[in-house]
DNA sequence: CCGCACCACGTTTTT
DNA sequence: CGTGGTGCGG
């Protein structure tokens, strides 16, 4: 029997057997809220304090930064911080480029120095277009968004450009493997490796060099993969390789651990295979299987909603999660007018959670959707509300123009053959280089065959270019010789300092006479303050570190809040989450709002007519689905606007799949059960009951049904009283907004234009400017404004002291005339 | 050589 | 709607 432990508490009896299963081979297949990660630290823990192994033979896998930050802060507190530090966690990319720059005498051979710059999308496109230009192809007819993928995935599939034009099928592919060949060469002249670079010469080091892999084969006895199913062919090698075992007796046999689901594997587009498992217990024979299959995180409506979603898929194991947790709330299923709409309503309901107190914190809150682009129907209502969030996983910061450069200038000084940085730095601030003299610089270094900075060095010597080149030239390269011995003399902050300032660009930038240009520097601020964090390592090491977090944590854990898109960090402020379906996985919320549950969004449209990749976008509804804990919103447009032009969509087909029982009715006779916290007196969500289940629509919430003015004026339209309404298509209508009569109809354009303010429903405003007010927690104050938008009165209350003005809507501001 | 204005075009997910 | 590329004028 299993000696007891105090890391077992609390542990299920599968639970128990993963953490204890430290020898050998183990594949746990966990549903999610399954505990996994609790699994995966207490497993740890357990091999530190009860095994004694030591911290540093431990090494684990995880998918995210993000994951593997949290990794870390939970090792932190079970097996302490100093242990912590010692065991390697992190995501394969950030291992791999570790071991990469520690193996500088076998990157040589590979056309690479210890400094290698990580390359992130953006320096790939460009990559890939100047390689196109190279071989004087067509950007229109081979498109290098397609080159990249195309390239990236015979990555994937660890072929080099020769092994891609062998086996290419088809002409674009022989294409592409030229440009393919084209992009490294140019890649490792730039001393830069992209992201599956990283992967896949770190496979290649270990297969080549066995000294090398017995290196770290013997420093790291136990590894871990979180997230196995999203593993791709090149890392699932790595784990292979370096976990198989040390000599022929314990072949198949190393102490490797690895984790997944394959209901949650979302990233085949990047080369994750189901075959990865197959694989696995083909090479590790002896594989221990534990399952976990007890869902600590949702309630059974969810799970089972979840469930019905992607059942209908072929490919997969057949798990049935279940909870002890109770049945729990009805999932409520809204049908919004528009994106604005469905934004609103999210944005409304939210704030009646909180305001009805059955959430505590904004933070308890996220709203998931299926492309980043979703994101901004949602701030803008969500500015309009006064509801602070925060935008995850966008990398919209360090996409700004001038955080690029910043970056490019220490990127080329970390790496002076960066051209690439070079390149684009040269010019910035305007020093009168050009193309032309670009050009011929560019030949000049070509005719050496040296990068653009060691040609700056003889250009005295140039043949062609004329005087007032030169000297623009000679300035420029002198700089970044200045730049580069400021490294041994400044912390990294102040080097960025004097970047900015010898350069010229941080002047220019503050000289700018619109606000934009203050912004930008202001952006180039944010960008010192988190290179703060480095200012206190020696500088050339906290550049790298600073470079490489940029590039492979990028915006993953950077959070844009508000409109401006400052960085915040993420812990301090209460806001409502809004992420990617993709984004969310492996994080919970007590309530979870999915919006877009339309055809053409979830699923994509790119996916809808091909039946494995609905297969899927069915797994992402999964993931997004029970990332709820308690409450499960899943929210839809009947009409979204799709490059301008309005469209109308079809619910998702997932939202077929869902079990009618599970979602919740509006009205109808089981209001005050299901619904009760959602009370009538306010006349919202009373929208048509239901007798009939024959479409699954019927017992949606629906804009037409809903009084948005609910408690604005005090005035309710007709139907508060709470009374279930019984199904009826020929609705009485007239007291909303100019929403189509019958829905049932297909809407001709005029009747769906937006709402003109004079037509719109009558509506008391019930304040005006000068009227004094009290608020129960800014106090009294004067009314500065007030307006109506959509229903809904919004006032400008300038309050006494630091308060001062505020913008609020009446539909949750509680106001008192006094 | 640079900056601006206009036009055409293409739209997933992330390390 | 937003970006990116092209062409023209200064």
């Amino acid at each position: 029997m299993l000696e007891q432990h105090g890391l077992l508490a609390g542990l299920n009896q599968p639970q128990q057997e993963a953490v204890t299963t430290t020898e050998g081979p183990v594949l746990i297949l966990a549903g999610p809220g399954s505990g996994k990660t609790r699994v995966i630290t207490h497993r740890i823990a357990y091999l530190v304090q009860h095994e004694h192994i030591s911290p540093w033979r431990i090494m684990a896998v995880t998918f995210t930064n993000k994951a593997a930050r949290e990794m870390r802060d939970r090792m932190e507190t079970l097996v302490g911080i100093n242990e912590s530090k010692e065991m390697m966690v992190g995501t394969f990319h950030a291992i791999c480029a570790r071991v990469l720059r520690s193996e500088a005498d076998h990157l040589a051979p590979m056309g690479l120095s210890r400094s290698f710059v990580i390359m992130d999308t953006d320096d790939q496109q460009t990559l890939i277009k100047q390689a196109i230009k190279e071989l004087n192809l067509d950007e229109k007819q081979y498109r290098p968004y397609a080159m990249q993928s195309m390239i990236s995935q015979a990555k994937n599939n660890m072929q080099n450009p020769d092994q891609m034009a062998e086996q290419a099928n088809k002409y674009v592919e022989e294409v592409a493997a030229r440009i393919y060949k084209v992009y490294q060469k140019t890649m490792r002249k730039n001393n830069s490796v992209d992201f599956d670079d990283l992967i896949m010469l770190t496979e290649q080091l270990w297969r080549r060099e066995p000294e090398v892999l017995k290196h770290y084969q013997r420093r790291w006895h136990y590894l871990h993969v979180d997230e196995f199913q999203d593993c791709n062919l090149p890392q699932y090698k790595l784990i292979r390789l370096l976990g198989y075992g040390t000599d022929s007796e314990h072949e198949g046999k190393g102490n490797v651990c690895v984790v997944g689901d394959d209901d949650q594997m979302i990233y085949t587009w990047r080369g994750a295979s189901a075959e990865n498992v197959l694989r696995f217990e083909r090479d590790f024979p002896e594989t221990r299987i534990i399952l976990l299959e007890q869902n600590y995180r949702s309630t059974q409506n969810i799970l089972d909603a979840a469930q019905g979603v992607v059942k209908r898929n072929t490919l997969r194991k057949n798990k049935k999660l279940w909870t002890e947790q109770g049945i729990g709330e009805k999932i409520t299923v809204h049908e919004a007018y528009n994106e604005e709409q469905e934004g609103l309503y999210t944005a409304q309901e939210i704030s009646r959670l909180l305001a009805r107190g059955e959430i505590e914190r904004r933070s308890d809150v996220a709203v998931m959707y299926r492309t980043n682009a979703q994101s901004r129907a949602l701030e803008e209502q969500f500015l309009r509300m006064n509801i602070p969030y925060k935008v995850i996983g966008s990398r919209k910061f360090y996409d700004r123009k001038e955080i690029k450069d910043m970056l490019a200038y220490m990127r080329l000084l970390a790496n002076p053959n960066d051209d690439l940085s070079l390149r684009r730095v040269i010019n910035v601030p305007n020093r009168k280089i050009g193309p032309k003299t670009l050009g011929e610089l560019q030949q000049w270094a070509d005719m050496r065959s040296s990068s653009l900075y060691a040609a700056l060095n003889t250009i005295e010597d140039h043949p062609t270019l004329g005087k007032a080149a030169k000297s623009a030239l000679a300035s420029f390269h002198k700089l970044i010789t200045d730049l580069s011995g400021a490294i041994d003399e400044l912390h990294l902050p102040e080097l960025l300092d004097r970047i900015a300032e010898r350069s010229g660009y941080g002047p220019e930038l503050r000289a700018a006479s619109e606000n934009e240009g203050l912004d930008r520097w202001g952006n180039v601020l944010e960008l010192r303050r988190v290179a703060e964090d480095y200012g206190e390592i020696e500088t050339r090491t906290a550049m790298e570190l600073f470079l490489e977090n940029v590039a492979l944590v990028g915006g993953a854990d950077t959070v844009q809040s508000g409109e401006d898109g400052t960085l915040m960090s993420e812990e301090n402020t209460d806001a409502v989450t809004l992420i990617t379906l993709h984004a969310a996985k492996g994080l919970e919320y007590p309530v979870v709002f999915i919006v877009g549950m339309d055809e053409g969004s979830l699923p994509h449209s790119r996916s809808v007519d091909k039946p494995e990749q609905v297969e899927e976008e069915r797994r992402l509804a999964y993931v997004g689905f029970t990332r709820a804990m308690k409450r499960l919103y899943l929210v839809r447009a009947r009409r979204r606007s799709v490059f301008g032009e309005t469209r109308y969509t079809e619910p998702s087909r997932f939202l077929e799949d869902i079990d009618k029982r599970l979602i919740g009715k509006k009205g109808g006779q089981s209001t005050q059960n299901t619904q009760k916290s959602y009370g009538s007196s306010t006349g919202y969500n009373m929208g048509r009951g239901n007798s009939t289940y024959a479409r699954p629509q019927e017992n949606w919430e629906d804009d037409f049904n809903q009084d948005p003015y609910g408690e604005t004026g005090g005035r309710v339209f007709g139907r508060g009283s709470g009374t279930a309404r019984t199904s009826s298509p020929s609705h009485d209508y007239t007291s909303l907004p100019s929403a189509p009569r019958n829905r049932n109809l297909q809407p001709t354009a005029s009747s769906f234009t937006r709402p003109e303010p004079g037509k719109q429903a009558p509506r008391v405003q019930r304040f005006k400017p000068g009227e004094r007010v009290r608020h129960s927690s800014f106090g009294d104050g004067i009314i500065l404004k007030s307006e109506m938008e959509q229903g809904t009165e919004f006032v400008e209350v300038q309050f006494p002291g630091k308060t001062g003005k505020k913008r609020l809507s009446l539909d949750f501001a509680r106001l008192e005339k006094i």
